[in-house]
DNA sequence: AAGTGGTCTAGACCACCGT
DNA sequence: CGGTGGTCTAGACCACTTC
């Protein structure tokens, strides 16, 4: 942090959150956020560009900037690399490390996460359930070279929060792939479901800051518990 | 258009989707950049994070600005307003209007566009041809007060090219919801699928930029055919 | 050390909304 | 018309990458 336009968004993202504009609907006037904060208004508006991408607030010229209708809780959330532990706050998750262990990339890996084949990779699949019920199964490959270790207690808890606050990688973009597929009999039964059933499925390739792959997932999850919100701003 | 930094963006955005920078993967210095079209660095740097959000470039601190891989192009490009027709552009898209007509809003319907109950909508249910094969179906409310008139014609093309350049409505956000879900037996049929096959679905609440719900859709899309891309940047 | 993107400022002027 | 967001500028300084 220590950048200012990100701990004011911060800042009000958390006052938006926990109500405080309830009773207006309204934000103060990008002016009087920038006295508030002792700050230029280009950077109350940067501030306030990351909280209209983030979904909280649209701005209507000569109008003011007010907050968008609450979305419901139990939804995953597209735009967020947050992971399930912070989508779905209110829910009680559990992780299952099913496998873990290093392997090497084969052919369709390597060409996918951009390495050469026989690289070191991560191999993780997990199962998520939900107030106690499965949800979820999250298959993940990781680069070793940038993730040098990972193991069962990390792999429980978010492996995000290691790779940002422990490991310090800084994240940049995403490829999100989402589509629906049935499902092989073993797949289906750990989400207790039968084979044939469908699943929801997001695959994901996720690149650092300067441009590296790091890693590739595919998540599974059961079709009749999950919901993805994407909320879109056009500007 | 007629502002700055949008026609930079679409100059720029125009120029990489036609290779203009692929043989370095890399874009000019925003310095220099400024220099071409003679404008200051922030209206570039205003310019440049069109095309971050939009997934086409990334930046990197001290290096410069790089090309992302080229997306493939048979994806439903979950970020854009576009519709179908400018997302697959290298498809053969036919749409046949199923209904079309003008009702009133019960209340489930009053509740989730805010409106009264009782007030005129447009509905239409619409199937989407790709290939000459069953693609989607498309359920679509739209408030008659701000949509005041719409036909056959328009719907068997885009709507929303419509809106925008006839009507000159300017979409302001988007929330979309994404589930899976199993079909019903005519739904089912239009897609030429089983009765009970599932349905990958995307539903739509779209708002003006003043904040006004005008259209909530549903989108059902084939489940062996459709492909739902976001590419998403973190900063 | 040079090159390049990231943050921040202060201020001008425009465009749109609501009274 | 006053209030409020939108665009644009010119310039300073910082942080990171690359050599």
């Amino acid at each position: 942090m220590a950048v200012k336009y990100r701990e004011i968004a911060e800042f009000l993202e958390k006052e938006i959150t926990e109500g405080k504009f309830d009773e207006t609907n309204k934000l103060p006037t990008e002016e009087e956020l920038a006295k508030q904060f002792e700050v230029s208004r280009s950077t109350v508006r940067k501030a306030v560009t990351q909280l209209v991408n983030r979904g909280y607030i649209y701005q209507v010229q000569g109008s003011g900037m007010f907050l968008r209708k609450k979305s419901e809780t139990d939804y995953i959330n597209l735009g967020s690399l947050r992971g399930l532990t912070k989508d779905l706050p209110a829910k009680i998750i559990e992780t299952k490390v099913l496998e873990l262990h290093v392997m090497e990339a084969d052919d369709e890996l390597a060409s996918r996460l951009q390495c050469e084949t026989g690289a070191k990779l991560y191999y993780t699949k997990r199962l998520r359930i939900v107030n106690e019920e499965p949800f979820s199964i999250e298959i993940s490959y990781f680069k070793k070279d940038i993730v040098p270790y990972l193991n069962e207690e990390i792999a429980v808890q978010s492996i995000y929060t290691y790779l940002i606050e422990d490991l310090k990688l800084s994240i940049g973009f995403a490829d999100k792939v989402i589509n629906c597929a049935l499902m092989e009999e073993d797949t289906a039964n750990l989400l207790q479901l039968k084979s044939g059933d469908p699943g929801l499925i997001i695959e994901n390739t996720v690149s650092l800051t300067n441009g590296i792959i790091f890693e590739l997932s595919k998540s599974i999850f059961h079709f009749q518990k999950a919901k993805i919100l994407n909320r879109v701003s056009f500007k």
